[in-house]
DNA sequence: CGATCGTGGATCCTATACGATTCGCAAGCG
DNA sequence: CGCTTGCGAATCGTATAGGATCCACGATCG
């Protein structure tokens, strides 16, 4: 009984990824802040080589950005621009991985796609956080999810890179809206049951563009 | 005149980085083979920490992966289905890049797509490897260009991440098809420089159809 | 003769120390 | 008073050393 360690996985480096994801999600560093790898390590409790590799990897994800001889920093936020190309980059994704899974339509894997679909409005009463941490959470469940019955792997991979909801979750947090988008879920999920790829693929369009109108306000200089 | 090192960018990291690309491109390491990180430092030249970076980086990129506490191994080649996925992936993302480039139809753009084009057969005569490679950097560089060209970063990044003409490079290489090919790329130009974006998607739908046809026999089992 | 266990080698993983480069701030000049 | 210039601190990048883990080979027991 002498190693019993507790956390730490088989690498620190996993860890400490994993880690600097939660920063960037919870605020911790604010977009554009810069990164101190010994500070980093000093706080993880670990060298800072591991902290290098993480980071590495995370600038390869688009989190981070690393700027030769000066140092990693968060990445920025998104600007009205990246949105919309983010919006377009969805309209070309999902929309074809909603029709592949519903014409794959394998019976198991539409009943986890309605469970996250219908797990109940997770906004608690008036909290800020948690109930918006939530929320992006199960949303992004749902969309990767569909994008995983899609069958095809790539997709799916693209699909989560895109971290779509960790970029809009660190832009602003929308507090209503929630049974619009739980409605909009379950008329996908319907098309992928039905089995029917040309009304999926028409649903998740219709969510996505409904969704860029909800978040679009946001954005200051509005339309 | 003292530090007058040739290579060397602004990071060792960069450069083993590329290194290790070009390694796996040139089949220096066979798919699937362990890569020894002391190894391949001694190689390079340089200590093991920016390999481990430059490694990590590529784990990310999905051509290299890591066993934990095993060691890196090149990634492996694509099995037939795994190439069923990509041609369906490419299908999902570069008709619609063709068809936004051919919306925006900015002429410089066009003309440099037509030059990448327009570029005359790279085969020597009998060479077995140069012209194949040249062959297969230009087809890459004429793809990643034309998604530049839509305007959206996140989607000619989708595009260049997915490395079809690294891995169709590992698989085999066609010696014949490079006029066809050509000649596909011209039609898809045209219809770019006509800014006709239905055509534009259209010409290359049917140029990643055929690809896959001219490459599918190479499989073994074919359908 | 086959399977299991112990040992040796190699490798990865982590930690620490040193040099190179950049950025911030204050002093000096125009 | 504003701009430039030089210095210093902080940080990154790199190299090297030590500890822990895993794989392979050979010996031993059933």
């Amino acid at each position: 009984m002498a190693t019993m360690r507790p956390a730490r996985r088989l690498t620190l480096t996993e860890d400490v990824y994993s880690s600097v994801q939660a920063l960037i999600m919870d605020h911790a560093v604010a977009p554009g802040a810069r990164i101190n790898i010994d500070a980093l390590a000093r706080d993880l409790e670990v060298s800072p080589t591991p902290v290098r590799e993480a980071l590495a990897r995370l600038e390869a994800d688009g989190l981070v950005r690393k700027r030769p001889l000066a140092g990693y920093t968060a990445a920025p936020l998104l600007t009205r621009e990246e949105f919309e190309e983010l919006v377009e980059m969805r309209l070309i994704l999902e929309p074809p991985a909603a029709s592949r899974a519903a014409a794959v339509a394998a019976v198991p894997g539409v009943d986890r796609l309605r469970a996250e679909a219908d797990l109940p409005d997770p906004r608690p009463a008036g909290e800020g956080y948690t109930g918006i941490a939530a929320f992006t959470a199960q949303d992004a469940r749902f969309h990767h999810l569909l994008a995983e019955l899609s069958g095809n792997r790539m997709l799916h991979e693209a699909v989560v890179r895109l971290r779509s909801h960790l970029h809009l979750f660190r832009l602003h947090f929308p507090p209503a809206h929630y049974g619009i988008s739980a409605d909009e879920h379950h008329r996908v999920v319907d098309a992928v049951a039905a089995g029917d790829p040309d009304a999926a693929a028409a649903a998740m369009r219709a969510h996505l563009t409904a969704a860029r109108e909800r978040h679009l306000p946001y954005f200051g200089r509005a339309s």
